[in-house]
DNA sequence: CAGGAAAGCTTGATACTTCAAGCATCAGCT
DNA sequence: AGCTGATGCTTGAAGTATCAAGCTTTCCTG
């Protein structure tokens, strides 16, 4: 009898147990963190902080929909929901695509680019402080490339890969 | 006129803007992925499928609610309507506690333990999938230290300090 | 041993996410 | 032109999270 038969799982040793769950309430907590102090300051979760920061880079200020969600890593539905709410804020409006008549435009208006403007530096700060601030050069190239590795193995280049924001 | 008087934020450097990026993107497709693939298989997201790994690693297979929330990293109102929710399930009992009557214990079920035999080794695979299989073991080391590292920035010891399960 | 403050947990309302359709337009084919 | 399937985006319902009370019990202090 082997201990380590072919449909056996592959336990997490203790070791990859203590990252594993290392990088959990590492996640966990700073996600909880950053949404607090967005909520607190901006009104808004960071994710959708996250949004209009894409915005204000992309030229023109506007990207198409299913471009942003790309970018956002989410889907195109909680993109349309989130949209809707910062529409009603004022601070994204949506356009028509002329070359596309299904196409939508989310635009970042000038009030958007205000809020931003006014809460980005307390926003940088917030992640300096719970990263940035606390890992040496080396820490903060080694974790950089992990996460690289990581996300572009999440998203495989083929066809037929379930991404977020092909749903 | 200086470039960086007192009260310019210091804005992230190109490399501190990649690093960050990229840890955004690994998360936030890591949890998509990963709920997905509970959500799936066991019918319930990553953060519930959590707590069962918290119960029944747990002498007696109980726990406080308080200290469940903390080991979880959330709040004890997301942890009431969690559990109440894995309760209709059948996964999780509430008890008393005998010694405070304000107590609570959360028991995972013989039907809950049962799951997380079933669920567990398709979990592992996916977790490896996504992280260890891709990582070199150095990566893995940094990995975890980094993440240590931050996890441990945002749990600070003193009192007053803003824990969601204190909140 | 009161009395008030704190601890432990829950509840209901509001906000956000997911899921499964759905509508309109477009691209490719005949 | 007319199908047919794919693309782009949205919608409403159901599930989950957050927020601000709320209730009960315990702790602390005088």
């Amino acid at each position: 009898m082997n201990t380590a038969s072919a449909d056996e799982p592959r336990w997490l040793s203790d070791e990859e147990q203590r990252t594993w769950r290392a990088f959990m309430h590492a996640t966990t907590l700073l996600e909880d963190h950053l949404d607090r102090q967005l909520q607190r300051d901006a009104g808004m979760p960071h994710i959708y902080y996250g949004l209009l920061v894409q915005l204000v880079e992309a030229p023109r200020r506007r990207l198409r929909m299913t471009e942003l969600a790309m970018k956002a890593k989410i889907t195109r539905s909680r993109l349309s929901h989130a949209i809707a709410r910062l529409e009603k804020n004022g601070w994204v409006r949506r356009e028509d695509c002329p070359s596309d008549k299904r196409g939508q435009f989310a635009v970042l208006t000038d009030e958007g680019y205000a809020v931003l403007e006014r809460v980005a530096p307390g926003h940088v700060a917030a992640v300096r402080q719970a990263l940035f601030d606390r890992l040496t050069p080396e820490q903060q190239k080694a974790l950089g490339e992990a996460m690289q590795v990581i996300a572009e193995g999440l998203q495989p280049e083929g066809a037929g890969a379930d991404l977020p924001w092909l749903r």
